[in-house]
DNA sequence: GCCGTTTTCGGCCCGACTGTTTTCAGTCG
């Protein structure tokens, strides 16, 4: 059975949790959460690692103790001192902590004077009032935890980057339309471009703070006000979505949108090396230490200069070596929208898109793209009516007749190839040399071994005819997770097979995610972004994926799609 | 538990808010 960074991470998440609980040294306690967080994003495999003789010491939070437990997981599946922590305090106290004013003190009073171990246990207590004679709870915590409760019933999960901003940016118009607005910025995991969002922190100066709340609170949308400040205001959407609004005086305004736009460890990192400066950043400013004058806050730019460093993209702060590369002159000069020149995956209603090649053109034309490639599923995708060799030869066809009739734009000939369950292809290879690329991937029998599913895809890849894999791991968000893949292997393989693999611009696919694109360019793989598109409207999609580039660190050059039209032929070619 | 041109001990980001308290602990981001 093999572990998984995620697995190893998740261990350690819950040791972090327990411990917590049970009061050991928030010291210790945040070392392992680090140490899962690193794993999480690491972009090597740690079971290979270990298998490999590597130091695990030399990633940065990970030491001599935790390296030990990571070899004891990978070799036995599991870490004893979980097991021990779990004889002493029951796991399930561990899910009271997701609960919103419920930290490990408070649970760890629950479980001690009420014997409270589970969400129903708490619920009950609470009804019967016997949480409010807890001394430090009171009435209004006790009716909190009620509240929140019901709440988790209601939302719980994360919500999808695309879904957010349907809900965000009406909002940030309606607060910018009031008159003493000056600026406005949404910060947050939102601004990081992150492919999902907890909550929304908008901020904003203004010149009459108490009427730019009353208009906050006011929005048509909001459900429920939560808190009502001069500075902070917290209210619910009918959506369940949170909206925070900060307003923040002009010289703090870059300080708040670096602190409110985080995340956490980027600033706690931003922070530790202040202070090896004399330095103490807070989100009103920079300040010299025992002085109440900034020395910088204005504007974020100014907060890393006082730092001595250059301004950091939002996509860039995850702590994932940001910091060191902005220091030793190494950030990335990340892909832009403005860089793409193509659109290397949609569907025309030949099998289940809406619009015709025509309209799929003229719409990527109107973008101001170059080129597109039309992938149109196989047969072997029968629900989307996939298209065996005749019609695929049929619409070649149409596209050079569709080609012929725009001097400015070129269609590339492709499909959407089903790799099936054997690793071979879905049409013949006569067919598919007729086209520019050939696009492979997996659409059935998702389940299968880590085993047999790389071999599968390492099959396709050296298929001489095979071009991109798209969507790699077939993870939907919030529905369906990664196909079990040795991916080190895949995209070793595909980086020598001249094989691309694609980021996927779906917003719920977004596949690959950042830490694979970040993986893909160290090994220096191009990758293509393509939406996938099934209608007109959806090429504007690419600006999910262009995000993830970023949160991926990619630049243009490590984009297929930023290429000119010969050249994207001249890779396909191989 | 991690880490180190103030190294092997003694630190570890910082402030706001809330509710419970009469000065603060716990939680959150």
């Amino acid at each position: 059975m093999p572990i998984h960074n995620s697995d190893i991470a998740d261990i350690f998440r819950e040791v972090a949790d327990l411990l917590s609980i049970e009061g050991a040294n928030q010291f210790r306690v945040r070392s392992y959460r680090q140490a899962a967080q690193k794993i999480d994003n690491l972009t090597q495999d740690v079971a290979e690692m270990v298998e490999e003789g590597g130091y695990l010491t030399e990633l940065s939070g990970i030491g001599d103790s935790i390296a030990e437990k990571i070899e004891e997981i990978v070799e036995t599946g599991s870490l004893n001192q979980l097991e021990e922590i779990k004889d002493r305090t029951p796991q399930a106290l561990e899910e009271l902590l997701d609960l919103a004013g419920l930290g490990p003190e408070r649970v760890s009073d629950l479980y001690d004077e009420l014997g409270i171990e589970s969400g129903e246990d708490l619920k009950e207590a609470a009804e019967n009032h016997k949480i409010r004679e807890i001394e430090g709870f009171g009435k209004k915590t006790e009716q909190k935890i009620l509240d929140e409760l019901e709440k988790e019933d209601k939302q719980k999960s994360r919500y999808m980057l695309s879904r957010a901003e349907e809900y965000t940016e009406p909002l940030r118009e309606y607060i910018e339309s009031q008159e003493d607005v000056i600026d406005v910025e949404v910060a947050g995991s939102y601004r990081r471009r992150k492919e999902t969002v907890g909550d929304i922190d908008i901020l904003a100066t203004c010149e009459n703070r108490g009427k730019v709340m009353d208009h906050f609170v006011n929005y048509e949308d909001v459900d429920n006000v939560e808190s009502k400040g001069d500075t902070k205001s917290t209210v619910y959407l009918r959506s369940g979505l949170q909206v925070d609004l900060r307003l923040v005086d002009e010289q703090s305004y870059g300080a708040a949108i670096l602190y409110f736009t985080g995340s956490a460890q980027h600033n706690i990192a931003l922070r530790e090396r202040a202070l090896d400066r004399n330095l103490k950043i807070n989100e009103y400013g920079v300040f010299p230490e025992e002085e109440d004058e900034p020395v910088a806050g204005e504007t974020e730019e100014e907060v890393y200069d006082a730092v001595d460093l250059p301004f950091i993209q939002p996509e860039l702060r995850e702590d994932l070596g940001e910091i060191e590369a902005a220091e030793s002159g190494n950030l990335p000069d990340l892909v832009t929208m403005d860089d793409l020149k193509g659109d290397l995956q949609m569907h025309t209603h030949a099998t289940d898109g809406s619009a015709s090649i025509a309209e799929m053109a003229h719409a990527a034309r109107d973008l101001g793209y170059e080129y597109i490639a039309i992938t149109d599923h196989s047969k072997r995708v029968t629900v989307a009516q996939g298209m065996d060799a005749d019609e695929l030869a049929e619409q070649i066809e149409e596209i050079d007749g569709v080609n012929n009739s725009m001097d400015d734009f070129r269609i590339l000939k492709s499909c959407e190839v089903d790799i099936l369950e054997d690793g071979s292809l879905d049409l013949p290879d006569d067919i598919l040399k007729e086209l520019d690329m050939v696009l492979c991937c997996i659409h059935y029998q998702r389940d299968l071994s880590r085993k047999k599913q790389t071999d599968r895809y390492l099959k396709a890849i050296e298929h001489p005819l095979c071009n991109v894999i798209g969507h790699p791991t077939g993870r939907e968000i919030h529905k369906r997770g990664e196909m079990d893949l040795d991916m080190e292997k895949i995209m070793d393989t595909a980086e020598s097979n001249n094989v691309f693999l694609e980021l996927n611009a779906t917003p719920r696919r977004l596949d690959l995610n950042d830490i694979y694109c970040k993986m893909a360019k160290e090994r220096g793989m191009k990758l293509t972004i393509s939406t996938d598109s099934h209608s007109t409207e959806e090429l504007n999609h690419i600006r999910f994926g262009i995000n993830q580039a970023r949160r991926g660190w990619l630049e243009t050059s490590d984009v297929v799609n930023t290429h000119s039209v010969k050249d994207v032929l001249d890779m396909m070619a191989k």
